[in-house]
DNA sequence: CGGGGATACTTGCATAAACAAGCTTATGGG
DNA sequence: CCCATAAGCTTGTTTATGCAAGTATCCCCG
């Protein structure tokens, strides 16, 4: 009970969601003022499609942990961007396959340098090994409620 | 340089968007299948509130680190679930001042109640020490940011 | 080969954040 | 005493998530 509430006196989930939230505004923030025009969300999709272009929005979702109404979504939004095309599949008229545009083929440097910048910049005085538990207890956290 | 792309490639920010958003989301859902009408980032509106009644809406943005458009519409579906109330302040007409209904305050124990659960269930495998690095690597990472 | 269930995706509705812009009320300097 | 400015809050727009429900297509089994 003692360790119990010692525990819950360091506010995990608010002190994870507040990181997580400025880590976000500063990628996005980052990728704005480098006229990237495209979110945090959207870039994870992009990972994805250099990875391997033509993926389902189905194999995206999975993929990338989102649900197949926020891959919808965003794919909308990636596509008004010029980021992306969206063509049905030629065998199986329910699914679609997403293709990168030359311009989301040509932005992905651009977008791993900002990456990379901000990353740094949320990392400074953090130690390899602080970070690697720090990772750790992440992912258990992760596991714990998946 | 080869350092800078070890720290990327463990995808911080992905991990740490990741748990964070799976622990909010239990927390939401464990106080709904308990019938608590109330989201994750009400909750952290009434826990300042439990310790001080009346505070303004510019207070709360301050001590919950939340921006004041949105605190404004928390307060309004608070509200509309009943567990506050704004009254104008009595001597200065642009201010509002926010109280707990008598709902609002006999919640608090079960709010915690399941808020000490879930947490618990997060943190299933995770060693104080780890947390404690755990924590201060976040809280490091939010202070760059800031 | 036809119908029912599964698959792939979309839409609707609620919550919340970021940011810009607007409105009302206070207040201090001239 | 009045006006410009500041303070406190609200509204609008965009982005994204969660969950439920809907639509279209496919495919297998009887």
């Amino acid at each position: 009970m003692q360790d119990e509430n010692r525990l819950i006196a360091q506010s995990l989930s608010y002190r994870l969601a507040t990181a997580s939230r400025f880590l976000i505004n500063r990628l996005n923030r980052n990728f704005k003022e480098n006229d990237l025009s495209i979110t945090y969300e959207q870039f994870r999709i992009m990972i994805r499609l250099w990875k391997e272009d033509g993926l389902t929005q189905g194999q995206i979702a999975a993929l990338t942990g989102k649900d197949e109404p926020s891959v919808s979504r965003l794919i909308n939004n990636m596509i008004k961007r010029n980021l992306i095309k969206r063509l049905p599949h030629p065998e199986d008229r329910r699914t679609n396959l997403i293709f990168l545009t030359e311009e989301g083929k040509n932005i992905q440097h651009d977008l791993y340098v900002q990456y990379r910048k901000t990353t740094e910049e949320a990392l400074q005085g953090v130690s390899a090994s602080e970070l690697d538990t720090c990772l750790k207890v992440l992912d258990t956290v992760t596991k714990n409620l998946a």
